[in-house]
DNA sequence: TTGTATGCGTTATCAC
DNA sequence: GTGATAACGCATACAA
């Protein structure tokens, strides 16, 4: 007996055909809409339904029975709450629900890391697809998992490597931009404050150039460096204010050999780095000029206005729930770059004459 | 035939079981773990598994013979993005994820209101519970959804009623502290910055405190009016600190009657209501006291630090994960109701002499 | 337009 | 420790 124990069972479509006296194809048809029915046996369907507190086909029986389960999973590397604070992120999550829900699909949240084996992760989830966001090598096992599923998946700012498509920016030139600006202003020393470096997510000078895991991170810093070969970098352990605001305390620690220029690798970075210039006695621009990069809004940073690349967040994901949409049709989803545009604001300026 | 019709139809586990020379349960058995296997035969299955790419049981089989999909579906009012903004949304998604990650469970996104039609959402995603947030009257309808679904469900901050498990907050008396706070310090003229007062966001003074909709708003705002039963209402359109900002103009507009005190309902809009202070040349906290509700770190608002009511947002979404893991093994799960501290910040301060 | 038959891939149950 | 059996609830190909 699998059927519950207690109380009633839940009715079920033959429970409906039968009260409304036709099979039960006829009353799944009523239900999904497929084929033609007349009006009079829709009409008894739906009464005999009502009356038997039938609400619809179960999804369960449904997504075996059709092998679509209406869910695309979204991994994130991080604690949930984590990625949320990225503004980016949270952007994207908004243009991917946006793309996939036309489909009649639903985000399913899932980490890539599951702390105790208990979680439903990639190997247990109903999915039709699923979208790794993110890229540190820990996706690469997640990759694995989908890949040897056999489900389709998209990966947003990361290399999967040949066969996955990739929704991307072109994080090196579009840096490459900020870094020019800032040369053509006059400066010649320049800080660079990056993204985290690796996957263990430490705080700290960069010494080691290879030591950059995180392709986003790589990307970006390789475009300020084809500037500025020598500047120094320092990776902050998240894009958050707070440690932008640390790695510019190191930045501006020695105010003697302190830089003109910092170029930051996000804009809550880049909001960071300001506040440390202030506490420094800095004023920006006219101190020391930063640039940022994502182009969000950074509430509370007014009246500055950041230089910076804006990278169009929205898109990707919907860009990411497009390329899912195809691959679901059997359709292969190319990988996408998209472009990202430079904006001036009012945190640059010409650099000081000589310290 | 509704196999595959082009390219090879993916192994089963009646295939593993076949290759691994035992029966279909002994193979199941094996995957789940449900029953004792010796290891020769446990060997024997892994392996005709990995020789044909067998990754694991199909989930929607898995989920359709169990009744149970692990997942739990949360329902938002709004935009994905602009919940997201919200910081307490986010750590209770946090405390949510963490409480049914335990239980196998994994968090499908929705939105209680679909734009097009064609949406999955609560009627045909196969969900095992579902957590509603917010309490707009929207809700109301994704909650009869669900309760005809015969899906447990759990409502946090909102009413629905009777016979649903609410997870809350002593919103009245938690804003009635703030509000003594103020009158104690002297505060006579206050004005209050409320949250939403109705589905359609609109932003403007409140005139009729019937309009306010939305229970949290409602709660609060009666907190304060019980101390200041004078005090004029602004509603803010969003939690955010750009609405704060643009409240805070229309209450400093007319500095000859400006309130010494402003009661924000939440830190952000607090944060903006002290910018637009400052904007209009006055002191925080020596010409105007600021309250805040929610406790949280708002970025960029240094030095000033809110005297506001800390709310347990994580353990509300933890307890919101409890209250669906004991209904799913079928206890009925009670409601609850955090209690906020009161934290006294820099931002308010004795009335000033009479203006 | 409606009905019939079949299987989607698993797993719970029980007997061995 | 292992195997036979029977659902789980539905949607589709096809015939009527």
């Amino acid at each position: 007996m699998s059927r519950q124990d207690t109380g009633i069972r839940r009715a079920t479509i033959s429970d409906v055909a039968r009260e409304a006296g036709v099979s039960p194809s006829t009353a799944s048809v009523v239900f999904s809409g497929k084929t033609p029915v007349s009006e009079a046996t829709r009409r008894r369907v739906l009464d005999a339904a009502s009356a038997l507190g039938y609400t619809g086909p179960d999804p369960r029986a449904a997504s075996l029975r059709r092998g679509r389960s209406g869910i695309v999973g979204v991994v994130f590397e991080e604690h949930l709450g984590t990625a949320f604070l990225d503004p980016v992120k949270t952007l994207m999550m908004d243009g991917l629900a946006d793309a996939v829900t036309p489909l009649g699909a639903g985000l399913l949240l899932l980490r890539d890391h599951e702390p105790t084996g208990s979680g439903p992760s990639l190997t247990t989830a109903p999915l039709d697809a699923a979208v790794l966001i993110g890229c540190s090598g820990l996706l690469r096992e997640s990759l694995q998992t989908v890949k040897a599923r056999g489900i389709p998946v998209v990966v947003i700012e990361g290399d999967a490597g040949d066969d996955v498509p990739r929704i991307g920016l072109d994080n090196r030139e579009a840096q490459r931009q900020a870094a020019s600006h800032l040369r053509a202003l006059g400066h010649r020393e320049v800080a660079i404050v990056t993204l985290p470096a690796r996957a263990d997510w430490q705080r700290g000078w960069l010494h080691d150039d290879a030591a950059v895991t995180v392709d986003v991170t790589r990307e970006r810093l390789a475009g300020a460096l084809d500037v500025f070969p020598d500047a120094t970098a320092y990776a902050a352990a998240g894009s958050f204010i707070d440690e932008g605001f640390a790695a510019g305390r190191e930045i501006f620690a020695d105010l003697e050999r302190r830089p003109t220029g910092v170029i930051a690798q996000s804009d809550l970075l880049a909001a960071g780095v300001i506040r440390a210039a202030e506490e420094a006695g800095l004023r920006v621009p006219e101190d020391v000029s930063v640039t940022g990069f994502d182009g969000i809004v950074v509430d509370g940073l007014a009246p500055y206005e950041l230089t910076t690349l804006v990278q169009p967040a929205t898109d990707k994901g919907r860009a990411a729930g497009a390329a899912v949409a195809a691959m679901l049709e059997g359709t292969p989803a190319a990988s996408i770059r998209f472009t990202c545009t430079f904006r001036e604001g009012n945190t640059t300026g010409p650099a000081p004459a000589l310290v």
